[in-house]
DNA sequence: TGACCTTTGAAGTCC
DNA sequence: GGACTTCAAAGGTCA
């Protein structure tokens, strides 16, 4: 059983963090386990088969012509073809979008999507070279100063907390930076181990883990805990518009400063999940392979190729997702989800709910989201 | 200009 | 505890 916490890196006991989902899982692993690794162990070629072939057969109705190689003729028969198929249209019952089928369409997309689902993410962190400084500071240190190369066909916009991480010459951090990082010591020897990591492996992550490759941020006082300026990639600071020209300063009254205060609060982002991550990592390939811009349809893609993953690189990324968690608690004990709540404004989800759902309305008053979608599929979860 | 779209997962809220 | 919502990333789209 991959129980995450016993496995690599001796994350340990001790590590209360690990989704109850993600270990239901793993503990209930049986037979799909086996199936997931059939499928896993069939190659890509069958997972860009399996996508084209439901791709086909959802857009265009051209499922007489769209031979599945692999699956008719694979081993298992065409027992294990009709579940997968059936699967498949459980998974992704609906049309794709007229852009996504372009992009699946296109040759480039089509020759290459599934060619790689590397793990390459969880590599590089666990290749990250120590922090140089690291001596001062005897708790594991984020791998903000950390050298790593940068592939140059990685990400096309690359924050400048990124650049630093990645660059061969970073530019130098501020002096406060590394030296009050991290005040509370992480206590758990998995974490230290997950981010000592070993140089030169950086070119292999286009996209790092969640914050580490968010801004540069500087922590101000709104963040408990943390009196000094301490960059951090999960803090959004205020926005730049939000500064007051001196002579609307003068203008401001006593209430407004404060509401302005409060606004300029750094915002602490929430800790990606294990998806999350997987997308941030993988959403330049498939944008490069399949020739899409939209967020939308490329996340669409992302989804079914995270179903399409095997238990085990799943694991992967939900264990750097419980490192993540695990290390934005330390930094952030006092932080919570509930603090970025309302912070985005839904302009007219009710309105367009009510057109979906016939207004029919949650336990909220408001009008659920997800009512008419089909049943997620949970690989990771007991149903 | 900013919400929406789209995905999954984590966490929060309500009953 | 189940059902549900919100947010996290991302960038084109649209009101």
């Amino acid at each position: 059983m991959p129980q995450l916490d016993s496995g690599g890196g001796g994350a340990g006991g001790g590590d209360d963090l690990g989704a109850p989902d993600e270990l239901l899982a793993f503990q209930d692993e049986g037979e799909e386990q086996d199936d997931k690794s059939r499928d896993s162990a069939a190659g890509p070629e069958r997972d860009l088969a399996e996508l084209k072939s439901s791709l086909v057969n959802e857009s265009e109705g051209a499922a007489g012509g769209a031979e599945v190689p692999g699956a008719g003729a694979g081993a298992r028969g065409e027992a294990e073809a009709l579940e997968r198929e059936h699967t498949s249209q459980r998974l992704f019952p609906d049309k794709l979008p007229e852009s996504l089928e372009d992009g699946l369409k296109a040759p480039e997309c089509a020759s290459g999507m599934y060619k790689d689902t590397v793990y390459s993410a969880f590599n590089l962190l666990m290749h990250y070279p120590p922090h140089s400084g690291a001596g001062q500071h005897p708790q594991p240190q984020p791998p903000l100063h950390n050298k790593a190369s940068q592939p140059a066909h990685s990400v096309p916009q690359l924050s400048p907390l990124y650049e630093h991480f990645s660059s061969p010459h970073p530019t130098p951090a501020p002096a406060d930076i590394s030296q009050k990082q991290v005040h509370r010591p992480l206590q758990t020897p998995d974490l230290s181990g997950f981010y000592s990591l070993t140089s030169g492996s950086m070119g292999q992550l286009p996209h790092t883990v969640s914050w580490f490759t968010h801004p540069p941020l500087m922590l101000g006082s709104g963040v408990p805990g943390h009196p000094a300026a301490i960059p951090h990639p999960a803090i959004i600071p205020p926005s730049a518009k939000q500064e007051l020209q001196p002579y609307d300063r003068s203008l401001k009254t006593q209430a407004e400063s404060k509401v302005e205060k409060e606004a300029k609060k750094p915002t602490i982002k929430k800790p990606l999940n294990a998806f999350m991550l997987y997308m941030k990592e993988m959403r330049a390939k498939v944008i490069a392979e399949c020739t899409l811009k939209e967020s939308a349809a490329i996340n669409q893609i992302l989804g079914r190729r995270w179903h399409a993953l095997s238990r085990e690189e799943q694991a992967k990324y939900y264990e750097l997702a419980r490192k993540e968690r695990q290390l934005h608690m330390q930094l952030y004990p006092g932080w919570s989800a509930r603090d970025n709540y309302g912070k985005k404004k839904r302009r007219s989800r009710e309105k367009h709910q009510e057109s979906n759902t016939g207004g029919k309305r949650n336990a909220f008053g408001t009008y659920p989201e997800k009512a008419a979608a089909p049943a997620p599929f949970l690989p990771m979860t007991v149903l």
